[in-house]
DNA sequence: ACGGGTGTTCCGAATACTGGAACGGATCGG
DNA sequence: CCGATCCGTTCCAGTATTCGGAACACCCGT
């Protein structure tokens, strides 16, 4: 075991941050036997790890079990993972203006390989309207292939790259309208890119529409790709695309041009 | 430097944590030699641990500039860290009720050492408000001592963790009214602690009123802390406290309850 | 009292880490 | 055009750092 990964590599520090990933959702407290367990190590080598990262503030132990925590060091990461984006500071006053115009959800995403990590979220002010939720927040991961703002950014992907990453989906039905053909969600992507605008009929849960725009950067790639999303109740598909997508369209290219995007 | 903290420690993880931490706001880009010269490494040493991170995703490497920006996976992290807390869950929705009503921002923190961490935020949704903003965010941090949700968090301490708390922080002033001597912030935390409702009357800036209460666990302990955040142009003191604090212990009461605490 | 679970500490062995040196590229000013 | 100087990256031998088995103290249900 010499040298898998080349020798310009930290074991020890993939190892302490695998102890860290190992609380995800739904397994907040955990001890060193079953965090040992999970990864593959001995129970002293894991104490060790645990035992430096609740030094530093990343885990908290529990007084009463002795089990562990994340600890709120570990927000300081990802806000500065979020805050370091100059995107979102950019973005947000548009994106409010935009949801209190049109009364709908805005979110902003970026790609991460095969998904979309939501970075910003404007929830409509209308009270009362029934919600989208799916427990969507800053930070959610979905699959980019049966989302608008996917869609978006993957159309806007350089070729080889979009290849690529098309190569690794895989195409499982979501909802009612879910790309499922590898050959048409390249056609659609093709015309997503032509017309800056991709839409999401019920591709992802029944009930659910959305149309989104990139925000492009000064290279002219898509950095960021903003939504509206309604439920499918409230707005017709024709309603959104004639009445909504200007709206968003010109919002983002607000926001591109805050970016320093010129288009030529 | 055999043994400075114990032979329970792994330098690697902290070594590589510290480039990871170095990414703070205002400082998205960083090279390889920079965070050499921050944490105080050769610039090999360097390069190593920043190559880890970025193959396991948590940096990314900018194209044109060679430097490293954080990566989506960090995100990761900071939410599973949010997400873990039921807490957050459970009180998310009484939260929302509480800002609809009232019409004003409403916050949750925890503590963390001499700090505050946002936790949740509704912002008002009434619209055309003057915004209260300093830029504040889930995951935001201010000094205890000065804030409502701070007192309040800090009043509910067990007597010896408060003492040394308190010993550490400095208080410096940061708005008309911040408490500056340590006798009259102990003295006001007993209040606190008493009428189980913090008030800060401009403590932290100018303009800014905040009225805070207890979150309270099984144990008894403060696990958070909520509070209405107005514009002292826009409400009294005397109104936040007649008018709105009965709504506000309410809701906390609420949310302790859904937490398993009982009254005794 | 027992067996099995836990978190923690200790230790010698060994391996994964360190940082100086060197390479290749980019950018500068002369 | 050319050194000078920065950068990110790679290589390497020496050693500091990490490894995991074993043992301890503790808690539990039997």
């Amino acid at each position: 075991m010499t040298d898998a990964e080349g020798s310009a590599y930290s074991q020890s520090l993939e190892r302490g941050l695998a102890v860290l990933s190992s609380f995800r959702s739904g397994r907040p407290l955990l001890g060193v036997s079953e965090l040992g367990r999970d990864i593959g190590l001995s129970r002293s080598t894991t104490h060790r790890y645990v035992a430096t990262l609740a030094a530093l503030g990343y885990l908290q132990q529990d007084t009463e079990t002795k089990k562990y925590r994340l600890g709120p060091r570990v927000l300081d990461l990802g806000f500065s993972a979020i805050n370091s984006m100059e995107l979102r500071e950019v973005a947000a006053p548009h994106l409010r203006t935009l949801s209190d115009e049109t009364g709908y959800t805005v979110n902003m995403a970026i790609l991460d390989r095969l998904d979309i990590v939501y970075v910003e979220r404007c929830r409509s002010s209308r009270a009362g309207q029934r919600e989208i939720d799916l427990n969507l927040h800053v930070g959610s991961r979905l699959p980019a292939y049966c989302t608008s703002l996917g869609k978006v950014l993957l159309a806007y992907l350089p070729p080889e790259e979009q290849a690529e990453t098309l190569a690794e989906i895989e195409l499982s039905r979501r909802g009612p309208n879910t790309i499922t053909s590898r050959t048409a969600l390249s056609a659609e992507l093709k015309r997503v890119r032509a017309e800056g605008l991709a839409i999401s009929n019920e591709e992802l849960a029944y009930g659910l529409r959305s149309i989104a725009a990139p925000i492009l950067s000064r290279d002219g790639a898509a950095s960021a790709a903003i939504n509206l999303a309604v439920h499918s109740s409230m707005v017709s598909m024709n309603d959104l695309v004639a009445r909504l997508s200007p709206t968003l369209q010109r919002t983002a290219s607000e926001i591109s041009a805050h970016l320093g995007y010129r288009a030529q």
